[in-house]
DNA sequence: GTTGAGCGTT
């Protein structure tokens, strides 16, 4: 048997894609993926028993079912029962737009190859959507991956779908997941102050204010020294700093975590802040900065 | 130069 094309389709009436096979005649699943993403199989309408049959699958590797694939139109298969979820993803997003635009987040990667290149990441998310971040965790040392990595889309219908299903990376089932360090209800008091995760060396105070004026007046920037990769950021408005907690932002490249700023102490009840607001506004600049501490998920 | 459930600091 020689390389050739075989004829592959989202459904049985649907216009067929060719999609090459290689030098034995065996078609790569990743080659089906690539058109098909998330396509975890193929199969056929039998023209002996008119019954569907499955396409024998080898460690990524498609069998021809006889001697060739023939004329045949081969359908793709997808994991569990894909269609259904598409419809209730539909009518979940349909609801969610009533309440306004969705926001994204990063979604973790697990089980990646070793590998596996942000440049890999990239091309392969891509199918989806538009993609605006991808990571791959590496050791320091030895710049070896640990297997996981995060990725981010424009699109919030983007990420429900990538959610929805698992992923064929380059020889492996992976999965995308909301990340642990934005899962479960936070978010306790209202506070004109968030806590930024995720800082790196290199983002000023400047830049900082530069990049969250976008979103309301920032009364004051803080970065503890030396460097903690986090800092607070505090708005004049605190429905401005509300609204951004739980929100994955990305600057200058990279994902910092917006939450909370927490009071680790609360002795406001003998000194509300208000007192020395009107008295004295740098001794309650100190005041404030001497009750927030770091959100215990982030020690 | 290994590994395979997890969770992001260069």
């Amino acid at each position: 048997m020689t390389e050739c094309y075989i004829r592959v389709a989202e459904d049985e009436n649907e216009e067929p894609m060719e999609i090459p096979s290689e030098e034995d005649g065996t078609v790569l699943l990743s080659t089906v993926a690539a058109q098909f993403p998330g396509a975890c199989g193929l199969r056929y309408r039998s023209p002996v028993s008119q019954c569907m049959r499955g396409v024998r699958l080898v460690e990524g590797v498609l069998h021809a079912p006889e001697s060739d694939w023939g004329n045949l139109v081969y359908v793709v298969n997808y994991p569990k029962d894909n269609k259904r979820k598409m419809d209730e993803m539909d009518a979940a997003s349909a609801v969610k737009i009533k309440r306004g635009v969705q926001k994204t987040s990063d979604l973790i990667v697990l089980g990646l190859p070793w590998k596996t290149t942000e440049q890999d990441l990239k091309d392969y998310f891509s199918t989806f959507g538009e993609v605006i971040m991808v990571q791959v965790k590496r050791d320091a040392k030895t710049g070896n991956s640990k297997g996981f990595g995060f990725v981010r889309f424009t699109d919030y219908e983007t990420q429900i779908k990538v959610m929805s299903q698992r992923h064929m990376i380059d020889g492996r089932w992976c999965d995308c997941k909301l990340p642990n360090s934005k899962a479960g209800p936070d978010e306790p008091m209202r506070s004109r102050k968030v806590f930024v995760g995720r800082c790196t060396e290199d983002m000023t105070v400047d830049e900082l204010r530069q990049f969250f004026m976008q979103y309301g007046e920032v009364t004051d920037v803080f970065i503890p020294k030396p460097f903690r990769a986090f800092a607070f950021v505090t708005f004049a408005d605190d429905q401005v700093a509300q609204s951004l907690c739980g929100e994955d932002l990305i600057i200058k490249g990279t994902s910092v975590h917006i939450s909370n700023a927490e009071p680790k102490h609360n002795n406001s009840s003998f000194f509300p802040s208000t007192f020395f607001m009107v008295k004295s506004p740098s001794l309650a600049a100190m005041f404030e900065r001497s009750q927030y501490q770091f959100p215990s998920s982030h020690v």
